[in-house]
DNA sequence: GTTGATTCCGAAAGCGCTTTCGGTCTAGCG
DNA sequence: CGCTAGACCGAAAGCGCTTTCGGAATCAAC
């Protein structure tokens, strides 16, 4: 099989190299006739450019790296699996090609940052749930490499994002209990090395404070974010001698765990302890009973940032592409009225 | 910023850069001295070499492609984000790329295919749940590029592949419901232009025959992969003058569905009427009640099918790499024995 | 019919790396 | 001391594409 490239096809139809290129490329300076000659003889032969020479020479990669979490695992997450759709698909229609690329450990992450940054492999990357001070960004400033992140860190003016305020979504969250007539809610929080773990502890107690609520350690907790984890969090809290009748969690998964384990202690999750989570899942449709959540507006949060990123690598001011959405409330059946004692 | 190439390293080093890029390489045939020189400067300016030309000149890709099922949101079913994870793990150990591609539409799945094959990007594809005629197969194999699929079709003589045996599972499956005294046992099936679907439906039938079952057509329900399909086939069916009291769906996002719609029935699901569903997703553990499924042992599928491509890739025989896995059972509440009438 | 402007295309120089092919230099042998 | 083998490295030719530059050809206009 004759491995068809520019050269073949300059030769088959009589004219240079360079001519082929440019009648391929919509040069003006080709006329109609020969460009046309040209697109026929390639599509016969079914040219497809090596994009390996063609990035060499021009110098651009028509592709993005989607850094994965550090953390092992997280690609099972939905928020993930979201990004990356909307992220192939937007980038699919202009012919970009989507790289997922994953350090193989922790410690490798710096490097693997900067090998993407100078291999010229991609032109622009996106990284997830950047922790309160991220190294990634720090590098990804340093070499110049335009980026986005999906979520932010702690200072977060100078470069590219897209975030929902879950600050705010807490805050609002304990407004939405408290207006049932809890008084005593506990939360079940992410890593705070997160910054949106501890922006949502953040909002938490901010609403506590509207909301003229008392904080109280004993029924904060801050877990993996695993539904295990939320729910050995949540069998604490119900033996405590004064225990939440209502908690917020940090994820939708640590409340299915919530739930799980506030059964198990022969309660019913709604009635007597009601369950908030965030996140969104459609799976929480599916929970006993139905999960409660603060969803994500997350539909098309991929091709938003996919449009961004390639806004900044088209040369646009980072600082001018920063995004902040709301979370949306999904009412189910797991959050209801205290009851009365 | 100076980009830090061969040629710099070579001027900075006073040698020739064929003898830098042989250094960096390990080539027997330059002295340790100088290797060690060569690679500490390398070390020193962050060398890192230029993956376009590298591969360029080479004319290996050091990259694999998965090919994302033609449907949309494919990417956030589970099965999709396993695969991924291992890939890219076992990938990033090996330091190849992962390159996720989407066709735009399926009528230009066929097109994504032949660019990826001769535009060379990559070694090596992987595609996922194959049509029982699977046109990306034949084009692969006409293309020559190594690939291996994840799933079979109906002609699988040929290439590579990894699957877990649905024909056997759903056979089996029968076989448990109806040692548990179930007569009339519902199917709710995928598309059987999947091959997949087909193969449970046909384990299904070779069930019933194998436990001396008549089949009954108003209880098989072919319907989409979603729980909305899922619930609706049960309404449907639970609605028959004489309904069935075990369900066996093709996917647990079905049998999340047919729990919901037993219970809005009225019935409980696991007592009144059985369900077990197929793919042994976690979130399983949450539904109402805890659903009972045969689970692919999947963990570690994407670490063993990237294998099984490089070393196609090396050139080994497509032939020799076909692995046909088990599903296990995961017991949980959502099937009993059938209820004395 | 000469000039100037256009239009169109060929030639050639890279892009940054790999790899082959010799050539030089040292060491080892007779 | 001359010769042969290695050991080690420099030079140069690509890999397949883009893009600049200038030249040839065409055309209009004076």
């Amino acid at each position: 099989m004759q491995r068809v490239s520019l050269k073949f096809l300059a030769k088959e139809l009589g004219i240079a190299e360079g001519t082929v290129s440019r009648a391929l490329n919509d040069y003006p300076d080709i006329s109609e006739a020969t460009r046309e000659r040209v697109k026929e003889v390639a599509k016969k032969f079914n040219y497809k450019a090596n994009q390996n020479a063609r990035r060499l020479a021009t110098g651009v990669a028509e592709a993005v790296a989607y850094l994965m979490p550090p953390n092992t695992h997280a690609i099972s997450e939905p928020f993930v699996s979201q990004l990356l759709e909307g992220l192939g698909s937007s980038l699919a229609k202009r012919g970009g090609d989507l790289l997922v690329v994953q350090a193989s450990s922790p410690e490798t992450e710096a490097e693997t940052v900067e090998k993407l940054s100078s291999s010229g492999k991609v032109s622009g990357v996106v990284i997830s749930r950047p922790y309160k001070e991220d190294r990634r960004i720090e590098l990804l400033k340093k070499y110049n490499v335009p980026f986005i992140v999906h979520g932010r860190s702690v200072n977060s003016e100078d470069y590219a994002w897209y975030d929902v305020d879950g600050e705010k979504a807490f805050h609002d969250g304990v407004g939405i209990l408290a207006e049932l007539g809890h008084q005593n809610i506990a939360f079940i929080g992410a890593p705070t090395d997160y910054n949106f773990g501890q922006m949502r502890l953040d909002g938490y107690r901010r609403g506590l404070a509207s909301n003229n609520l008392t904080l109280d350690e004993a029924i904060i907790k801050i877990v993996d974010m695993s539904d295990d984890a939320g729910a050995a969090a949540t069998a604490k809290m119900l033996g405590l001698p004064h225990p939440p009748t209502a908690i917020l969690c940090a994820t939708d998964t640590q409340a299915f765990g919530a739930l799980a384990a506030i059964r198990e202690a022969g309660l019913t999750p709604g009635i007597e302890v009601s369950v908030l989570g965030y996140d969104g899942l459609d799976f929480g449709k599916h929970t006993n009973p139905p999960l409660t959540t603060m969803a994500q507006p997350q539909s098309h949060s991929g091709e938003e940032i996919c449009d961004m990123l390639l806004a900044i690598i088209d040369g646009g001011n980072p600082v001018d592409y920063q995004e902040l959405r709301s979370a949306i409330l999904v009412r189910r059946m797991s959050v209801g009225p205290v009851r009365p004692q």
